[in-house]
DNA sequence: ATAACATAGATAATCGATTATTTGCTGAAT
DNA sequence: ATTCAGCAAATAATCGATTATCTATGTTAT
């Protein structure tokens, strides 16, 4: 019988919308299509087995967060940008977090400074390589350095900023995925260590400082990885 | 007959989710729903003679805008932000857009300056407020604002950065709508004379000191708008 | 009277099928 | 050979109906 029995809280079946919507997040960001692919919903319903309007609605969110593009009657694609489009990311991010991060390194709190040296603990053990991912950075890594550059950002207390944080760094990161560089010679671990010795001193000037150099080399291992341009 | 002759660039008969979108986004800003009013598929999907598939896409675009709030197995409904949100949002924008405007007075070329020129004439000739729409700033007026504001940031030359300005004003307009608060006092016309000028002068220090205090007033004219505490 | 439970109605989520648009192909006309 | 009209297949967009979930109301046991 089909009891729907719910005591308090239950595992709460999330939507159908939901899963193939996360399902299709990860797979762009995971870089498993190339940039201009089509995202065909009718074999994206029969492979998830749903129907058509669960992987609409799934594919609308995605392109709202720039993860996808659409052509209207013409269906949604894996986006291409430009080699500019890149560079305008890179350029926001270098006009944008250090801004955030001096209103961090003001007003964050003693859970704030606890929680970016965990952020940074975790980041300086992962490695970013693994034989299994190929020339990409682990996802473990890659997580792991998400979570420390917002770490580093969140004693602002504003969802607002962070927010706009979290979009910049998702389409930096899918600038990432197809630019395929691997850029084995930087050094990461030293580049993440002075940024959280400046912020855990309290030295906003050096934290600003070493933050827009963070993102400038960042940038510049992204350039000339557009393979069309299809910006409008 | 039904034939489709479609000699070359068609009026292009728009797709129904874009209209439905347009026209629910608009009622939002408007003010046609109290915040926390329930956004129910059935109702608009007869209101306006489509299936709710097409209403569900166009309400999943207007969540992702943060135009609406979405409860899994709930429904939609009118955001009511909390206070410390709208602070949230004036603090974005104070924090963001002088920086943006620094990058544009450097950047924006002639053609720039004519397009500041141009927008602030618009705004300056149209009234804030005329007697059809009551309390609430005019609709002409408050597009003539936008066009200004955005103008003045449009010499950065970065979509990234001008795409992030969208949303904070979109935010901003959507608190300006709830609080309902004239502010009849305020010298619009001369802080908005000052910002031009410093930009067209090229003096981005007092530009952003300009905007800055701009924005500060902005955001006391709005303190005490929310309702209800509904935030995460 | 109150709290746990059951049931009915409303509404959200999903589905399967239909309609509309685009795209690629074929063949005739230049 | 090239261009362009006219089909045909593919696929995007939409619809009407079904299923699942929530909410409010009413009932019963304490």
């Amino acid at each position: 019988m089909t009891r729907t029995a719910h005591p308090s809280n239950f595992p709460a079946k999330q939507m159908l919308s939901e899963r193939v919507y996360a399902h299709l997040r990860d797979a762009i960001m995971r870089g498993d299509h190339a940039p201009g692919d089509a995202l065909k919903p009718q074999d994206i319903a029969k492979e998830q087995g749903v129907s058509l309007a669960v992987v609409r609605e799934a594919l609308v969110r995605v392109v709202g967060e720039g993860l996808a593009d659409r052509l209207p009657n013409r269906g949604f694609a894996v986006p291409s940008f430009s080699d500019r489009r890149w560079q305008e990311i890179a350029e926001a991010r270098r006009s944008i977090e250090p801004v955030v991060l001096r209103m961090s390194i003001e007003r964050g709190d003693v859970d704030w400074e606890a929680r970016v040296r965990a952020a940074h603990h975790r980041l300086a053990r992962t490695p970013a390589f693994v034989p299994e991912e190929g020339e990409y950075y682990s996802s473990a890594w890659s997580e792991a350095h998400r979570v420390f550059h917002r770490t580093l950002l969140e004693g602002c207390g504003n969802l607002v900023l962070l927010d706009t944080f979290d979009r910049l760094w998702t389409a930096s990161e899918l600038a990432r995925r197809f630019s395929a560089h691997r850029d084995p010679d930087r050094d990461h671990v030293g580049e993440h260590r002075r940024l959280e010795e400046a912020a855990l001193a309290r030295d906003a000037d050096t934290a600003a400082e070493v933050l827009v150099r963070h993102l400038t080399q960042t940038a510049a291992a992204l350039t000339g990885c557009a393979p069309q341009t299809t910006e409008a």
